[in-house]
DNA sequence: AACACTGTCTACCATCTGGTAGAGAGACCT
DNA sequence: AGGTCTCTCTACCAGATGGTAGACAGTGTT
């Protein structure tokens, strides 16, 4: 089909990167074709050559998003220690990074809420299966002891918002006084990762 | 000025009120004044006539926003419970309610992020002062010890993040399957407060 | 009766939006 | 050389957007 010619970063990616991060950081309708493509440093014909419609190109983001989302977190998830909090704690440390490193990431997640049911749904669908065996291995483990005992389903969201609020929220960062440089970087990381587990550790330690 | 010549709900007032919820539930730059005056039964032009352009309206919602905000979050503070968990449980639930109901509200702060910082920062004068008494407040009782040792900040925008996230993004909680319902509500109000809790308690209880 | 003021409206306008039609340049194939 | 295919472009278009100008009706005020 349209396999690349020479360099993999092809006009499609770019367009694809381009619309990523402005969807993500300013909203999906605040964004237009023409400013994408301006970003891309092409004309907006091509980036209706490359996807027939708007709706198309947010399709293809979209699926990208799912595709980085279930690497990152799957990686992290397989790879990871046997005590569920150490194992948590991994996830957060791998999704971490990407997340304030490139909010719109978790931006355009977040902007799913404000998207036509179909659009959602195409995210949610690739997504699911990952929630679901989230939501398993913390029943599991809340079983055997090893975990606060909570609706494993709301947990995961619970967590998962707290990750993704304070990923993308930037204003309240600003609020509360903090500085986006390296060091506050990684004092925000702890920071959340001894939230989290204070907030999923089970109530009586060993 | 402005006063009103019969009843409260002056166009002006119903105006504010139509733009808040489409403002923070779609975006604004997603939602025109035509939108907005449909909404409110009345044409664009009688919106800029209350609202020179639509920046001015922006404001003046961002502002009402502050004021509600306030309002809730500073009532529940003062007439609560001495024990700091008790008191954020206060917090919580008297932010939950009309949060959940109104998602457009922390909706709105957190599109602060797309808009140009001159609007963000109408916002956040006005909360600041809140903020910074929260902080002071959680580093006394981390002093004394009855909330976990913590960068009292941080942990005021994980909190936040963690409320907002789960009261605005609808998305994230259908992936994880819930419903709803009002039960689902109590249900999910019940576990974010056990949550945060859970977050902030110290770690060795009496 | 004349006037001014208030609030809503109709009539426009320049600009931007997503999208169509099709030209043109280069690469590839025969 | 001729033809086809791939990619990007210019030229448009209909509709929406934020905003201006000003008409018009109702309500006091004098």
């Amino acid at each position: 089909m349209s396999s690349p010619t020479v360099r993999e970063t092809s006009t499609r990616q770019r367009i694809l990167d381009a619309a990523l991060d402005l969807f993500g950081s300013r909203g999906v309708d605040a964004v237009s074709l023409d400013e994408i493509a301006r970003e891309v440093g092409v004309r907006k014909q091509t980036v209706l050559y490359w996807f027939a419609s708007k709706d198309e190109l947010l399709d293809a983001v979209l699926e990208e998003v799912a595709a980085e989302l279930i690497v990152v977190i799957d990686a992290a998830v397989r790879s990871a220690e046997p005590d569920p909090l150490q194992r948590i704690d991994a996830v957060v440390r791998a999704v971490f990074r990407p997340a304030v490193r490139r909010p719109a990431m978790l931006g355009l997640v977040r902007e799913l809420t404000r998207l036509p049911e179909a659009h959602a749904d195409r995210l949610r669908v690739r997504v699911q299966p990952l929630v679901d065996r989230c939501v398993e291995y913390l029943e599991q483990e809340m079983d055997k002891g090893h975990l606060r005992r909570a609706d494993a389903r709301l947990v995961v969201g619970l967590a998962y918002a707290t990750v993704t609020g304070i990923a993308t929220d930037r204003e309240v960062l600003r609020a509360v006084g903090w500085q986006p440089t390296t060091s506050g970087l990684r004092h925000l990381r702890d920071e959340l990762r001894a939230f989290l587990r204070a907030a999923l550790a089970p109530p009586a330690p060993i």
